[in-house]
RNA sequence: GGGCCAUUAGCUCAAUUGGCAGAGCAUCCGACUCUUAAUCGGAGGGUUACAGGUUCGAGUCCUGUAUGGCCCA
């Protein structure tokens, strides 16, 4: 079907008949009659001698600046450069919204000010979504908004494909997830969740380096992926002929590092677990790891506390936060409760009661919980921790004092064998941190692979895996230390008041189309 | 993994009991030199996610598939 355009504009290129049927590309997923009647535009803006794909352009100010500095900056010339949001035309002149990184701002554009054909391209050659760059006078409008009165412009791209609708912008959530440059675009607001989850890690790593923490970078792709309970991905060394895995906690290399006498490091990366896609998780997650050598798991609460009130500071302004329902204050110092003393106030089981295998049996069944994984000690106080006590921590709390069986990498309380120092931190019943004072002996470690060993037997795969030589490096002399985690996406989710880990992930997991 | 829900124009959404597939924005044509969801007049745009089935007739009912969402595990 062939385009008309406007007479003028025509006779200005020399003669357009552009048959949009001749030659374009027929793709189903395209919404084909606008694309090419953008790409048509192509050739008419080569004909007025511009590069429809641009080239470098220097700006001057921003649209926030034009904005803000209205009133001082009125009659002075300002070059600015942006995507064009709206065009509201009025036969002879013509408003339109531009927008850069900085916001949006409203430019002018008048026929007696462009001439006949400087006015006509403007209004023929260009679309909504184009980025152009404008020179002109800021003024203010009779009904009072910063406006740049164009007197030059220039094309520096053409979009050949039609942006969302401006007054619901684009809500398909599957659509968003896929496509975030068009949600980047048009919802504003999702941009601010990615400039705050910005400055929260650049605030995280200035904290840390500040106090004289050296920032390192450990392997991803690991022949024993330790440090955590999880199932790893799997994939494939081709010249060394085997199967390596995407790592799943910089742990383990961390504290090797710890024996290697760096005394305070941390590492901010990806972790790669091989599980669901929920509100929570996501395959591939960001976590900070830091590690104290002579501090412990006091030490780490102190760190955790103090590090995310501060950064809540910097990043919002203020330790009160509204998080799905729950007003939170994050102002130290948090709460501090023993796993056992929450598990018997909300489950009303104590310590006890739960020595063994045979009674977690009785303990699942007296309180009706739907087991996924055998009945093991480990997995009823795990089950129990999950659905009476996590929910009920809204305020900041720290969970002490986790049994050894669900912490093998944690040093054990001397008074108290079975429990060891370790902590969890909760926000609004969600984890954000885990921590504890470093295993360091390597017998007792040793000894903990062995359980573990013994429970991926049984059919755990979860279990974590058995790391020789990380007890070598044990045996070399780790000093005691503390260490702490802290699951970035969480935070940024707490933050940002996200309540989906994809909100505050550019590109989440997502199954391909078709 | 299980249950429920959704998928209709480029985008956001309608469509009565199974009876002609619609609106707004966007696009195109026309008018308009201070609008801002500009306004006014006109036009085009659909394999109703996909594959089957029931029916005189299916966007609507049934089966399956795909993708997403929520809840449960």
């Amino acid at each position: 079907m062939p385009l008309v355009f406007d007479k003028d504009l025509c006779s200005m290129s020399g003669g357009c008949s552009v048959d949009c049927s001749n030659g374009q590309v027929h793709d189903d997923s395209r919404p084909t009659e606008e694309i090419n009647r953008r790409t048509a535009k192509l050739e008419l803006i080569r004909n007025c001698g511009m590069d429809p794909f641009g080239g470098p352009f220097e700006v001057t100010g921003t649209a926030e600046a034009v904005r803000l500095n209205c009133d001082e900056m009125a009659g002075e010339e300002v070059t600015i450069a942006g995507r064009i949001m709206a065009l509201r035309s009025h036969g002879k002149s013509t408003f339109a919204d531009l927008r850069d990184r900085t916001g949006r701002v409203q430019i002018y554009v008048r026929k007696n000010v462009l001439g006949d054909e400087g006015y006509s391209r403007f209004t023929d050659l260009l679309d909504i979504g184009d980025i152009i760059g404008v020179t002109g006078k800021v003024f203010r409008t009779q009904k009072g908004e910063p406006t740049v009165e164009v007197e030059k412009w220039v094309i520096l791209c053409k979009a050949l494909r039609p942006l969302p609708e401006k007054w619901h912008g684009l809500t398909d959530i599957d659509l968003r997830y896929r496509q975030r440059y068009v949600d980047l675009i048009v919802n504003p607001e999702v941009a601010d969740v990615f400039v705050k989850r910005s400055r929260i890690v650049s605030f995280v790593r200035r904290y840390l380096d500040e106090q004289g923490y050296l920032e390192v970078e450990t392997p991803v792709l690991q022949t024993i992926a330790g440090g955590a309970n999880a199932r790893p991905f799997v994939t494939h060394h081709n010249a060394l002929g085997i199967d390596v895995y995407l790592r799943i906690a910089t742990e383990l290399y961390l504290k090797r590092l710890l024996v290697g006498g760096l005394e305070r490091v941390y590492e901010i990366g990806k972790d790669f677990r091989n599980e669901g896609i929920s509100t929570r998780h996501n395959p591939e997650f960001t976590m900070l790891e830091v590690y104290q050598a002579y501090g412990d798991y006091e030490s780490m609460m102190e760190l955790a506390e103090d590090l995310i009130y501060k950064c809540a500071m910097e990043v919002i302004g203020t330790p009160k936060i509204s998080y799905d329902g729950h007003e939170i204050d994050l102002t130290p110092p948090w709460q501090r409760l023993r796993v056992w003393d929450g598990i018997e106030r909300w489950a009303g089981i104590r310590h006890g009661d739960l020595r063994d295998d045979e009674d977690a049996k009785a303990v699942a069944e007296k309180l009706g919980l739907k087991m996924d994984k055998p009945p093991t000690k480990a997995n009823v106080i795990n089950k129990i921790l999950d659905e009476k006590v996590e929910p009920k921590l809204v305020q900041p709390t720290f969970l002490l004092d986790y049994p050894v069986e669900i912490s093998p990498l944690a040093k054990r309380i001397p008074q108290q064998p079975d429990l060891t120092y370790r902590f969890e931190v909760f926000v609004a019943g969600k984890e954000i941190g885990n921590a504890f004072s470093e295993l360091n002996d390597p017998i007792d470690q040793r000894e903990r692979f062995l359980q573990q060993a013994q429970e991926k037997a049984m059919g755990d795969e979860e279990a974590h895996v058995f790391d020789e030589d990380f007890i070598v490096a044990l045996e070399y002399g780790m000093p005691p230390a503390g260490g702490l985690g802290i699951g970035i996406d969480r935070l940024v989710m707490l933050l940002t008041g996200a309540t989906s880990i994809r909100d505050v992930i550019l590109f989440p997991m997502m199954r391909p189309k078709q």
